[in-house]
DNA sequence: CTAAAACCTGACCAATTGGTCAAAATTAAT
DNA sequence: ATTAATTTTGACCAATTGGTCAGGTTTTAG
């Protein structure tokens, strides 16, 4: 039952004993979330249906609507997990830590994040170009208040003289784009350089490139790689 | 019936005469790519309906299955007249124009772009992000043999000791990836700004980050308003 | 072992969807 | 003015969709 549990680590539910009361909601809750995120990223919400979620999860139509009722509710359960995965991600970026280091830990991360969960990044992107409609709250409250508080961490490195001022909305922005766009357009991407599939290292090029230049963008010394 | 065809040129079809032969069909098919472009990018191609888009197009149904007969051949045409505005863009790189110059215009020009037609940089984001399966020949033809001849540009440039070498699909990707995000991601970075719509002050401060950084991870020198 | 709780699912349904069509209305050409 | 070509559209259809449900099976608890 681990096929797909193994492969991607889905959180919550997984992982867990065999046996025992509940286990099977468990273990079916987390095929259908899995089964859900990749319907979801490759058909749009309203492109999935559930019977194909259901196909895919290896589970009559009816039971992914005895666990999730609805296909709404199903979407929600998958944002949420995604959501939570791009929260704990800026942890790293702390006052007393070096900015160079840090930022290029945590956009190598990101990059890292779009190789191994393109589907995440791509249901988290269309939700945003249909108008974020199920996640309006989680961008004014839980997005916003975090990058403030990271932004107070940037304003920091800037006063100890660490690196140049810069908008960290945009930092992020530019961050964000340029690392997420290696998941939501690796088809382009993968044309571009001329293969089907990108190689672990076009994403390991990529990365460098993006590093090198929000680092330089923020008047920080490109340590190696860059010659 | 100029309302929506002035605001946003769609190029071939409008702008004609009001009279004449095929005076109707031209004013027809223009009011139904605009609002086509419109709904799929709100809603994703299998989110829209017909019935939408002729609803928002002011027409009955059947009169858009007359001009464009299937919903995938509407689409693909609203995806042709996207793809040709994509290639038309990155003219103002040539060899012996300056990098520095060139690349701030072109970005500065995308990012307009993403102000002003949000909704084609949306559409193209989707066909994207699920798989570029309407699109295919597009990459690997035309988008990938333009990105050869300005890679060629590119090294020509840095042959002349004007920049530092990159790897130009990479600096290509983040360039997009930076600039369509303003347009793809417009509620989320208007969230984090905390405006409900971003200003054409916050395009600008965007363009300027985002140009700051390409130049510099360039090796080239950031002119004005870097400081 | 037994009863309750949890789980399963084929069959079904109302609503929606892309698409058709034939008859009518309008516009163009002679 | 007459004919031909184009345009319009309400009515219709088969297929698909999200969702329901009743009656079943399996799992769990005491």
């Amino acid at each position: 039952m681990s096929e797909t549990a193994t492969k991607e680590n889905l959180g919550k539910e997984v992982e867990k004993e065999e046996t025992g009361p509940g286990h099977i909601r468990l273990r079916n809750r987390a095929l259908i979330l899995q089964a859900a995120e990749e319907v979801f990223a490759e058909q749009g919400y309203r492109g999935a249906t559930t019977a194909a979620i259901a196909e895919r999860a290896g589970l009559p139509k009816a039971n992914v609507h005895y666990y999730f009722g609805t296909k709404e509710t199903l979407y929600r359960a998958v944002l949420d997990d995604i959501l939570a995965l791009w929260l704990g991600e800026l942890d790293r970026l702390t006052e007393d830590s070096d900015p160079a280091e840090a930022l290029a830990d945590y956009i190598k991360a990101k990059v890292v994040h779009s190789r191994e969960r393109p589907l995440a990044s791509r249901v988290y992107a269309n939700e945003m170009i249909r108008g974020a409609k199920h996640t309006g709250d989680f961008l004014k409250n839980d997005l916003k208040s975090l990058v403030k508080r990271k932004s107070r961490v940037l304003e920091s490195w800037v006063a100890q003289g660490k690196m140049e001022p810069i908008d960290p909305v945009h930092l992020f922005s530019v961050i964000w784009a340029a690392t997420q766009h290696y998941a939501d357009f690796e088809v382009q991407v993968a044309a571009l350089v001329g293969r089907r599939q990108m190689t672990a290292r076009d994403f390991d090029e990529a990365a460098d490139t993006i590093v090198r230049m929000v680092l330089r963008g923020c008047g920080l010394h490109y340590g190696k790689a860059a010659e």
